[in-house]
DNA sequence: CCTACCGATCGGTAGG
DNA sequence: CCTACCGATCGGTAGG
């Protein structure tokens, strides 16, 4: 169960979404060379110059021009690539989530089986809370709340495959670690709540009234997790 | 410590702002009847159609030409009122902000000296879940949050002068509690912050992700409040 | 990749 | 002379 490689974590997003194929299912002008790899570079550039854009100053605040500008293309490339601005926007997010959902699987991975449950919650943490609280990962959070009014349904599907995942993971496990006597956890969903609100809360709301705050820094990203996890511990100790 | 009448809140807000002294202060045109009643009126108008229509969509999808049109009024007049639409957002959310501190201060004002503190703590999470959870106060810490871009001093000043001072004064009180050996919270702080998660975390999440789902019954937050607050007392329970 | 253009809408201000 | 208010329209910019 090794933890990502935090900043490849991005751009695993960025070259997926680049490298799907064109939007023309019809006909494609294929010869035996195979695709034209210029469509492909083409997408990639505008999937990374929209991603970069969108994080940095929303959906509003990007315009079409400007993402082909700094894709290095013309706005007419967009258009080729994706049908308008709405749907591309909402591929960029939902190749994300796609990436957070395999995420928060392998998080919660050993955890229902580990020995040393204390200490494999402890470590759980601070895995988690460095992941959330890289610049980019908070970027994406708070661009999808503040596009929550205008794309609810990609709000409630990135909540539930994102934050909501860890959610029903941990429920499971410590279901089972409740039966174990591990955990006095009668109620697993309400701790798995608990768990996250205690380890990730405060880092979570600063990132949103303080969005060009500094990042905290690892060793107190390690505290926060640290001492969340054992308030945790303590709260839901057997007996 | 009576709590406040839930419905009530926000006519406060509208009705001080709506109320304040016209911005012209140069040579008012008194007679000996007092200022014109039509000035405070068209500016209560002004100031509740623009309340009513931000908090709804936003700082960039409200136009001038909808707040005038809600108030009965000419766009002219906004302007005679207020210098702007960012003076006019910021003094709104400014005006609230007042609200939301003196909140702050009168929800905490017994913890200190309490002789039942777990019950006292139970009975603060669920006034303090109450409060939060109305739909107006969670949309308008949306809007904040939306904003926090444009206007960072003015979510800066929210944070620290709402849920910040909601903080701020639990700290003190569970330092108190501590030294009285109510509580065992060596760092008083990092239990505020603990305790504030724990009660509100999973409201205030859901609504930002979800903002126009359902209110949770008062049931339900009740309930929230409760496993909140005894998770609380049992994580810092005294030796 | 640039310029041009469309239907629409924005915040702010003119005259009366 | 003042404040308050109206109908009309300004220059500039957005997505497409």
């Amino acid at each position: 169960m090794p933890a990502p490689e935090p900043t490849a974590h991005e751009d695993v997003l960025i070259l997926r979404i680049g490298a799907a194929a064109p939007r023309t299912t019809d006909a494609p002008p294929r010869t035996e060379r195979g695709p034209d790899p210029r469509v492909a570079r083409t997408r990639a550039a505008v999937a990374e110059a929209a991603t970069t854009l969108f994080l940095r100053n929303g959906y509003q605040g990007t315009s079409v021009d400007e993402i082909a500008a700094l894709a290095g293309v013309a706005k007419r490339s967009v258009y080729n690539n994706f049908a308008d601005k709405q749907t591309l926007f909402t591929e960029l997010v939902l190749g994300y989530t796609a990436t957070a959902e395999e995420f928060a699987d392998r998080l919660v991975a050993g955890l229902p089986d580990a020995t040393d449950v204390p200490g494999a919650i402890r470590d759980l943490a601070g895995r988690h809370l460095a992941a959330v609280a890289r610049p980019q990962v908070l970027r994406l959070r708070r661009l999808i709340i503040l596009e929550a009014g205008r794309f609810p349904d990609l709000a409630a599907e990135y909540y539930r495959r994102a934050p909501g995942r860890v959610i029903t993971a941990l429920t499971e496990a410590f279901r089972k670690l409740h039966a174990r006597g591990e955990l006095d956890a009668p109620d697993p969903q309400r701790a798995a709540e608990h768990y996250s609100y205690l380890v990730l809360g405060a880092t979570l709301d600063t990132a949103l009234f303080n969005p060009a705050g500094p990042t905290p820094s690892p060793e107190d990203l390690q505290q926060i997790a640290e001492q969340g996890a054992n308030a945790f511990l303590t709260a839901y100790r057997p007996a």
